[in-house]
Parts: C-alpha cells; structure tokens; sequence
DNA sequence: CGTAACCATTTACGCGTGTAAACATAATTT
DNA sequence: AAATTATGTTTACACGCGTAAATGGTTACG
C-alpha cells in the first residue's frame, strides 16, 4: 500500500539519517509540523505495517530504518503525476513548467549540463 | 479545497469538451473506470460543492462546464511533487528520470528543441 | 518494593474518498 | 391517469489519513 503524504515526512527524517529513536525523529520534525508524540508514533506504527520501516530494539526503545528507499518512493510518485499528466513523458512537463516561466537559469544550464551529457554516453 | 483523482477523471473529460451531460460523462468515463451512473453523479456534485465545475439546466439534465483550468489543475499538482521531492527545481527531476533512463528519444529531443527555443528567445 | 518515568501499542475521532444504493421528481409512454 | 423512464439529490458505508488521547508494560528511583 501507497504511504501517505505525513508519513513521507516521517520516511524523509529517516532517509536524511538511519537507524533512529522516535524521539529523534519528533526531535526534527515536530516544531516545523507541530507533531505530538503520538502523532510521530502513529506514524512509525503505520510504516512499520507498510513494511516500509523496520524496527529493532534496542535496550527500552527501537530504532527504525527505513526499508522503502527514497529512490523507489520518488520514482513511484513521479511516475504517477507524470502517468496522470502528462502521457507518462518528461518533455512535455518541463514544457509545461518552461511555458509558466518556472524554469530558473540554473535549471536551464543543468538541463543543457544533462543533455550534453547524454550525447556523450551515447556517440 | 483540492479535488481528488477521481473527481480529477471527470474533469478530464470536460477538460476534453465542454460542456457535457452526466450520461455523457458516464460513457466515456464509465467503461474504463468500471464506474456506475451513481459514482459520475456523486462526483460531479462533489465538484459542484468545491466550485470546480459549473452545471446549467437544459431541460431535464444539466450540462455541465469545468471552472477549474486545467491549466491550474496542472499547475497545482506538478508545483506540489516538485516542492516535495526535488526542491521545487525541475532539473533535479529530469535527472531523475535520466538516470532511470526514463526519457525517450523523443523526449531528449524535444528537450533539445525546448532549451534551443529558449536560447532564440533571450538573446 | 512501590511508584514514577519512559516508551510503545491500542483505541479514537472527525474528515475526505471511492463507490454506490435509495430516494425524489419531472417527463414520457401506454 | 397510471406506470415507466430519466435525471438529479440524499444518504450510506467502509477505509485511509491526520492527529492524538488512553492504556500498558518496563525500567529506574526513592
């Protein structure tokens, strides 16, 4: 099953730094999202039945590491948008994103970077 | 409040051509989706409530027209997945996508053609 | 040892979603 | 006019989500 926007944000503390303590995990993303305890808990409960996390005790509490890598995650989720938006491809978005002109100067160069760089792997 | 991916099918298909009857609706949407004539109704007035669409009485039915653009659907959507997974920059998303080597002939080239149109602009 | 502190697990609750069944009402057909 | 059809509106219901309170079980401290 698909795990929910609040607990990507849980995943996203993990991805940043694993194993961790709830405690840690509510250390970081509690003031920015005004997360209880609870909430944090809940959350690690529900990845852990998604089996996107696991947890290993240690002493009185767990450390969690996550299973789902980050990778597998943005890869699910922009493929998604772009399935749903875009006929599944990649021009039409940045398209889509030239046209609004949200496309900033260093996007432009590392887009020309990349090219550049495809042209090269593949002579 | 933010519509949802099934009520964001039957935009679609308004987005296609406007303005539309529920039966209409129902039999371009219907089959794919394996949905009833009572599933289309009840979005349709979940879009109504969320001001996303527009319905005038013709007769006995009602035709309905999208409020919302898709312009701005696309817009919403495609900003939301970039702030959360890339940023909020676009070239980190294509490089994600190159590097599962999910871009296209097609897609590179229109690329190329994209930036090239972008140089001709800004001289 | 009894009690407080610390963690985790369970339970809760309102809300949106996906999916319709029921119901209401006006128009058409018999 | 009665029955049927067409169409929209209301109600329903299970499920996931965001958010947390309540409960439960250990360890630590007095």
């Amino acid at each position: 099953m698909a795990i929910s926007e609040a607990e990507a944000v849980v995943m996203d503390v993990l991805w940043g730094k694993a194993p961790r303590t709830a405690e840690e995990i509510l250390a970081e993303v509690g003031p920015a999202q005004n997360w209880q305890e609870g909430t944090v808990k809940s959350l690690l409960n529900r990845l852990l039945r998604k089996n996107a996390v696991h947890a290993e005790r240690d002493g009185r509490r767990y450390l969690y590491t996550p299973l789902l890598l980050r990778e597998q995650y943005v890869q699910q989720e922009s493929k998604g948008l772009l399935d749903r938006l875009f006929g599944g491809r990649v021009a039409p978005l940045v398209a889509h994103f030239s046209e609004q002109r949200k496309l900033s100067k260093k996007d432009i160069a590392e887009l020309r970077k990349l090219l550049k760089e495809l042209d090269d792997e593949q002579p």
